[in-house]
RNA sequence: GCCCCCUUGGCGAAAUUGGUAUACGCAGCAGACUUAAAAUCUGUAGGUCGAAAGACCGUGCCGGUUCAAGUCCGGCAGGGGGCACCA
């Protein structure tokens, strides 16, 4: 018995059942009135049919957090579900002529019991997908609350469409400028859409990310970035000869104190200003056109050759109105940010300075470095706002010389007093465009009517149901084509009217699941008691390329929801945790193709490392270390891990070594080393458990004691900040030394047995099928998954001595033993006692001795 | 283009947040057990010099602050990620 080899399949088969008998893992909606809740949540992942490597990282860190905090005593939420609806589902139904709600419901099935093959804690009761009618109605009242609370509203905005498939399309459907199917030029579109009110949270959403202290610094830097805040000046010129409606054209600018040196003012191609020129010259016509074919994204727009046109018309200096500018109408300009119009300032702003040079502006110097005679050439100016410059053109007066920000500061308050202008705050934040004209998603419940307008549909009229009867083989959006779906009568007059074809962005549907999760089977969006006992999640988990647009959305969700009445909660997620990418190295063929890891063999390492073909024994390729991705088949399958090695294994290695943050390179290797951590463990408990009784030394007894519970007091600090690989080490150091202790007959077999049961209590979280089996092992009570964490003994922790480094001159020379609680007059006296000191100092006085007590101890010569 | 992150032995990494650099693991090497292999166990291991004791060097590069820098500051290089309709 004790010589078997532990076998991870029937095991983690065995406790899963078992964990689902007795549904230990069931939360209760409204818990028992003075527990201490915990929600730890793992972003919910999107059905695409199977589980991959990135999941299995991602849910085995949370459900680590959930197990501890269990057994910490906590009613745990931790719940699981599917954010089903997207893009992917429309492409295999137009590709395998599938539908996507059969596509979505088989992708669902299959991972749900790949996911459960992993033993995760979840409560599985509160499942749901997004795609599924009972949670896209509730969207659907919350859209309509939101209309209520004036939070959405439509307005034109511009989209990617493909004039052959007759489509709008998605930023990475557009290959260098074509359509991705129909290989067509893009065009930019201009619709009516649908918009939430988020810009108007700009800076309540920016502020409270100060009150987020258990979120990544650069999480919270890259939401700041985005929200985008800066302090500036409003003003107005002056436009000679305009169009009627167009005498004055409002900038905004950050950099008032370029006021003195602008050459020439530009505005964006949807400018209204622009749209009435066009009205009267071809070439504006021509050139609106040709911004039309860029790209939307902001990296097009910023990559792209600076083009601009001339208007002929002339604006004028609000400073000084006999002072002209030319307009021009420029391609990089954006409509959504500020007023859609810039001053152009040459010498201090290098895309200017490229225009100006590009259509022979002038460029005007305001400020130099200073005692520098240097005039702008190719290279503009561009100094930071707390840089000292000498201005030479500002306000008239030459020869200033301060910081850009006070030379800010003074611009703002001339023009404010002198009526020029006021000071502005302006955000980056855009409003959250939500309209998609595809199938696949919660329809927009309002109606067209030609009477009324647009009617946002009845309560009692809910859910509108997406049709399952659609075609795809018809370019365009199916709910356009149906036959049917779109006739309705007009909530509002009862006569025939239009629904609405567009569907919401599939980022609303992930905006607000985790407070669904706190009573799914709510008749209203939520449990409002619920959601305020559970809410805000304590622990969220997922990766970094949410970090900004999911987590900006849910923010701005709980504020809307909040404001509706469906909880009162303002920031969703009081933890938050990024967690890195699994990556394997890429391999490819000779002929280009690239390899799936299990395909090829590799001989040999280091320099010679090489990689063969495991057929074939034709050479391959090692190329880069890679997120494991279907395009560049480097993925390894869970479900072979699971198969061949077990949940545990799998589980314990991406747990492993990387630090949670940051890439796990997928080794086999690794996993191999994982694995037979597993079957160490197995093996101790067993030698532990078949021992003789034996009383052993005190001392040994002791130490073993102060070793287990060193380990627990460092576990329990590391699980709570997901430093998982530092765990996994104290635990490996903890049975290096269980297994050396109980070789001899010096240790007691009632000492070994609560190391060994403490030990295996702190790897439960992480392997918690292997920690259940040696839990029956060791003849302990109930099942570890539902047993209290151990006690920490802190007498335990207290060491009467302790060792200092002791350094000369910064260099460690040597070490001393001291009492635990000597003083510093002490420990100097001991340092100048040792001969390697006495040595160093050669009879002379030490300049200084550093003494950190219980740190180190510097003695400088 | 803009913004962000990362860089420590052969490899993944640790370092109590300014205090003994390389814990722990992987791969390696040597040995034990074995007819043999696997599995397992023991030992070894940053670099250079040295028989050894030990000395010097060492956290991408250059400079700074400090008694003390992997950690803080300034500059540079290399690698990676995001940029609003992918989720």
């Amino acid at each position: 018995m004790a010589s078997e080899r532990y076998n991870a399949r029937s095991v983690e088969q065995k406790w899963q059942q078992r964990w689902e008998e007795e549904n230990i893992f069931q939360t209760n909606t409204v818990p028992d009135g003075d527990k201490e809740t915990y929600y730890v949540l793992e972003m919910f992942p999107y059905p695409s049919g199977r589980i991959h490597m990135g999941h299995v990282r991602n849910y085995a860190m949370g459900d680590v957090i959930a197990r501890y905090k269990r057994a910490k005593g906590f009613e745990v939420l931790h719940p699981m579900g599917w954010d089903a609806f997207g893009m992917p589902a429309e492409n295999a139904a137009m590709q395998n002529k599938t539908h996507p709600k059969s596509w979505t419901y088989q992708n669902i099935a299959s991972m749900r019991s790949q996911l459960k093959s992993m033993g995760l804690s979840l409560d599985w009761s509160r499942e749901f997908a997004t795609c599924d009618e009972s949670y896209y109605a509730q969207q659907q009242k919350l859209f309509l609350d939101f209309m209520k609370a004036d939070l959405v509203y439509r307005k034109n905005s511009k989209v990617n469409w493909d004039p052959v498939d007759m489509t709008v399309l998605a930023n990475e459907q557009v290959i260098e400028g074509k359509g991705w199917r129909s290989g067509a030029e893009v065009e930019q579109r201009e619709l009516t859409q649908w918009f939430f009110r988020i810009s108007d949270f700009s800076e309540d959403l920016l502020e409270s990310l100060n009150g987020l202290d258990q979120w990544p610094a650069k999480v919270k830097l890259m939401q700041a970035n985005w929200i985008g805040k800066s302090k500036g000046l409003a003003f107005d010129f002056g436009v000679k000869d305009a169009p009627a409606g167009f005498e004055v054209l409002p900038i905004y600018t950050t950099r008032p104190d370029t006021m003195f040196g602008p050459t020439f003012a530009a505005i964006a191609a949807d400018h209204p200003l622009a749209k009435e020129l066009e009205k009267t010259s071809e070439g504006v016509a021509e050139f609106r056109k040709q911004c039309a074919a860029m790209g939307t994204s902001a990296e097009d727009i910023e990559k792209a050759p600076k083009l601009g046109i001339d208007t002929g018309l002339k604006v004028t200096h609000p400073a000084d109105p006999a002072w002209e500018l030319p307009l021009y109408i420029a391609n990089f300009v954006l409509m959504d940010y500020g007023t859609g119009a810039v001053i152009g300032c040459p010498a201090h702003d290098q895309r200017d300075l490229d225009f100006a040079r590009k259509y022979s502006l002038d460029v005007i110097d305001v400020f130099v470095p200073v005692g520098s005679d240097e005039r702008v050439g190719n290279t503009a100016f561009v100094p930071a706002k707390t840089d000292t410059v000498e201005y030479v053109c500002w306000l008239g007066e030459a020869g200033t010389i301060q910081t850009c920000q006070e030379a800010i500061d003074t611009t703002l308050e001339t023009f404010e007093a002198k009526g020029w202008g006021q000071p502005k705050t302006e955000y980056k934040l855009r409003d959250w465009g939500a309209s998609r004209q595809r199938y696949w998603g919660c329809p927009i419940p309002v109606v067209h009517c030609e009477t009324c307008g647009v009617v946002p549909e009845r309560e009692e009229n809910l859910p509108v149901v997406l049709p399952e009867d659609v075609s795809f083989e018809v370019p365009g959006n199916p709910l356009d084509h149906h036959p049917t779906w779109r006739n309705v009568a007009c909530p509002s007059c009862g006569k025939p009217a239009k629904r609405e074809t567009d569907t919401m962005d599939t980022f609303v549907d992930s905006s607000w699941y985790f407070a669904r999760f706190t009573d799914p089977k709510s008749p209203t969006p939520t449990n409002v008691t619920a959601a305020n006992r559970w809410l805000p999640v304590d622990q969220y988990i997922g990766g970094i390329e949410h970090a900004i647009l999911h987590l900006l959305y849910s923010r701005f969700f709980a504020r809307a929801m909040s404001i509706a009445g469906h909880m009162d909660i303002q920031e969703p997620f009081k933890g938050l945790f990024t967690q890195g990418m699994v990556v394997h190295e890429t391999y490819k063929s000779s002929d280009g193709d690239w390899l799936q890891p299990i395909e090829i063999d590799i001989i040999g390492e280091g320099a010679e490392r090489s990689a063969r073909h495991a057929v074939t024994g034709d050479p391959v390729v090692i190329g880069g270390i890679e997120k494991m991705s279907k395009s560049k088949r480097n993925t390894v399958d869970p479900d072979d891990i699971i198969a061949t090695f077990g949940a545990d294994t799998a589980r314990w290695f991406v747990l492993s070594d990387s630090p949670p943050d940051r890439d796990v390179i997928w080794t086999e290797a690794g996993v191999e080393g994982a694995h037979r951590f597993v079957q160490r463990i197995w093996r101790l408990v067993h030698s532990v458990a078949t021992r003789p009784e034996n009383a052993g030394r005190d001392d040994a007894n002791l130490k073993l004691s102060k070793s287990a519970h060193k380990t627990l007091a460092r576990i329990d600090e590391m699980i709570p900040g997901l430093r998982y690989n530092s765990a996994v080490a104290q635990i490996y150091s903890l049975v290096n030394e269980i297994e050396q202790v109980q070789k001899s007959d010096t240790v007691a077999t009632d000492t070994l047995n609560m190391a060994m049961a403490m030990t295996i209590q702190m790897i439960a979280p992480m392997m918690p099928h292997l920690a259940e089996e040696c839990w029956k092992a060791l003849n302990l009570e109930g099942m570890v998954s539902t047993t209290a964490w151990p006690e920490l003994d802190e007498s335990m922790l207290v060491e009467e001595s302790i060792t200092l480094p002791v350094q000369i001159n910064g260099k460690k020379r040597g070490e001393i033993t001291v009492p635990q609680e000597l003083d510093k007059q002490g420990v100097e006296d001991i340092v100048l006692l040792e001969h390697f000191v006495q040595n160093a100092l050669s009879g002379k006085t030490p300049k200084k001795i550093v003494v950190v007590p219980g740190r180190i101890v510097n003695v400088v010569v």
